[in-house]
DNA sequence: GATACTTTTTAAAAAAAATAAAAAGTTTTC
DNA sequence: GAAAACTTTTTATTTTTTTTAAAAAGTATC
């Protein structure tokens, strides 16, 4: 009963409110099925009548969302350093602040552990009654096998798989998705319209993350590689990469090179602003650049015309709608933009850059958390119902 | 009636002979309503019950096929210099010979009237009654927009588009595509079995081609331009290309470049047995290559290292299950492959190139003309099914 | 060589979509 | 400024398609 009605509830939750003719234009089913569906999601106290909209001649449709308190959603964003978790409800509103916790991923046989206590702790501390919540949704860095539940590059669990294990120990179902992937996501359900059909989303952090959507679904490629825009093979300064290879994009383009060469050219005497931290992070580059700092400025716009370069390439093969910057990164999008859209030009065809938009995301920092509750939403599916959402028999 | 049962024509085209099984398989739809679609066809003497086939265990099922003279179809094949045309029955079978013509299409007002007089001359020559031709498909380079029925790049007809002009001088349907998206298509279809799902198809030609299938779909990008692969900006070499920029890979790679490089080696005293040419063309270097010749050996091996520089970015990018060396210069495949997977594995991420296989066409020259076909049978339901497969009323 | 297991085909029931009609508004027009 | 004409949403009915079940026709095994 409520697993049949599973792609309704997916196109409230996304579009927050809708009418009968909207939820069967999004889920491709006639109008007397949604029309039976919504009347069974209300019996079962998960969707309500919110009102009626107006409308462009004709009836005024009435319009429906799902009950906020009905479910919500643990979204856990990591990074190489810090861990960000919040909860969701079924509205798509933020219950409470989000979190930090401190947590290195790389070299760190212990972040298994801390990200459980983490969670725990934010499960607890909510007040919230933990058969209240649906499932963790988990997204990080790193070479994801999310069919298996698996990270191939950080926390390794004993003796089964990542998901199985943190489920165990959390008592709730868990997903888990690669940071990049996660923020396309995010961007194609809760972003821009133009990054909903055919669109390139460039997570800007500690590497140049890519997720990819093509005819509005994610590309994960063959076997879940693709998108490895970072390591593109496009510079020959010798530069070693964490790949192992040399030359990536990400050794000149990441906020980790910038961070590098901040240092580097303060070692060599340039004045900046920045010269009054003790050790300068990609967090006080961003700030002093938004401040008008020369140099932070200049540092930023020369990773951002690499990153134009790769563009070019991007846009070549896959002629998309939109080219999005997202992520971290993103929060001083306006700075990245003109050096990005120079080096676009410089080196596509001819006019096809006039095809594409490049834009800055609207989500801001939230886009991975947004990532997160978007995995939980798509595998919602997998759920047993009566765990969860329970229904009256 | 007819138009109902397209998908079960374009399945049985494909396979050629397929079970009803088979066949809900390929639509997607049950099994009562294909066997009452196929006896709808049998009843309109479009289809045949052509055996048993065996069986790994249980009833031997019924195999069926479309009836070989049901229709057919006129491939046209172009590429700069030279048009080859065929004629094609409804079990994919070539009637008669492939007829060649020399037509240039750059720089050539007269290039559309020569192209209806040759399309007219073997309708007119095969003895078939016009009204058994389903339609013409026709295939060649340029940015071509499928949709409206134009070439943007050759072949300019007056006062209206492209499509609706040769139809109307052909008195037959006329479909157009793009060269490698059509040799794309031929592969999706005829070609080998990795090729169907995530598969890049490079079309070795007079530019470097690429069709790409992703989730077995022809992608074509958002606005038709996607698979520029020959315009990479990847070499540093100031040689000018024809799009107008500067280091695109076919200025390097294509049977272009060979072709100026072959010229270029013999005017410096190369030894080869490429000197007993007047002119040396592409078909005398691969001949050459093919008997062994050290120096057409070497320059396409060159050649084939700078397309696996460009295939390593692709990987990086689609992760895609299979690349396929397709179009006219597959011919010479194997001298291909090693220099191009030699390329791919030093400049791709570790073990990334494992999940990728390399392989060359089967089809041979033949890709391009299985495109037009391919076309076709993809166009079917706009055909009016009245003026072709005639409908008992 | 009878029994158990597969696969295909046919028949009956259930589900979903398409169609048609009704209801409720908007906009146009005289 | 009210009636006609047009839109859009909702409800009811019919048709189409799928799902389920059963039967038919083989193959493999002990």
């Amino acid at each position: 009963m409520f697993l049949k009605h599973i792609d309704l509830i997916k196109g409230l939750y996304y579009s927050k409110t809708a009418s009968l003719n909207d939820l069967s234009i999004y889920t491709g089913r006639s109008i007397p099925y949604v029309t039976k569906g919504i009347a069974d999601l209300m019996k079962l106290d998960i969707v309500k009548e919110v009102g009626i909209r107006a409308s462009s001649g004709g009836r005024k449709p009435a319009t429906y969302s799902l009950i906020a308190d009905t479910g919500f959603i643990l979204s856990v964003a990591m990074n190489q350093f810090l861990t960000r978790i919040v909860i969701v409800n079924m509205n798509n509103e933020f219950v409470g602040e989000v979190q930090e916790f401190e947590l290195k991923l790389g070299d760190n046989k212990d972040a298994i552990h801390s990200l459980i206590a983490c969670i725990k702790a934010v499960v607890v501390n909510s007040g919230l009654p933990q058969d209240k919540f649906l499932a963790i949704g988990i997204t990080m860095p790193g070479f994801i096998d999310a069919f298996l539940g698996n990270n191939l590059s950080f926390l390794k669990a004993p003796e089964e798989t990542l998901v199985t294990y943190i489920a165990k120990q959390a008592g709730l179902p868990v997903f888990i998705e690669n940071d990049s992937t996660a923020i396309a996501l995010a961007e194609q359900k809760f972003g821009l319209p133009i990054a909903r059909n055919n669109s390139m989303i460039i997570n800007l952090g500690w590497g140049v993350g890519l997720g990819m959507i093509i005819n509005k679904e994610i590309f994960k490629g063959h076997s879940g590689f693709a998108g490895e825009f970072s390591h593109l093979p496009l510079h020959k300064n010798g530069k070693l990469c964490s790949c192992g290879k040399q030359g990536c994009l990400e050794t000149e383009a990441s906020l980790l090179a910038i961070e590098a060469k901040a240092a580097e050219g303060l070692k060599h005497g340039q004045v900046s602003s920045l010269l009054k931290y003790d050790t300068v992070s990609a967090d006080n580059i961003i700030d002093e650049a938004l401040k008008g700092d020369a140099f932070a400025i200049k540092i930023i716009a020369e990773a951002a015309y690499f990153i134009g370069q790769g563009l070019a390439i991007l846009l070549h093969l896959m002629n998309p709608e939109s080219i999005i910057l997202s992520g971290k990164g993103s929060v001083i999008g306006k700075l990245w933009l003109s050096p990005i859209q120079q080096a676009m030009n410089e080196h596509c065809i001819p006019h096809l850059t006039t095809y594409t938009q490049l834009a800055v995301s609207n989500l801001g920092n939230n886009a991975q958390l947004l990532g997160g509750v978007t995995t939980v939403i798509e595998n919602l599916y997998k759920l047993n119902p009566q765990a969860n959402i329970s229904e009256p028999t």
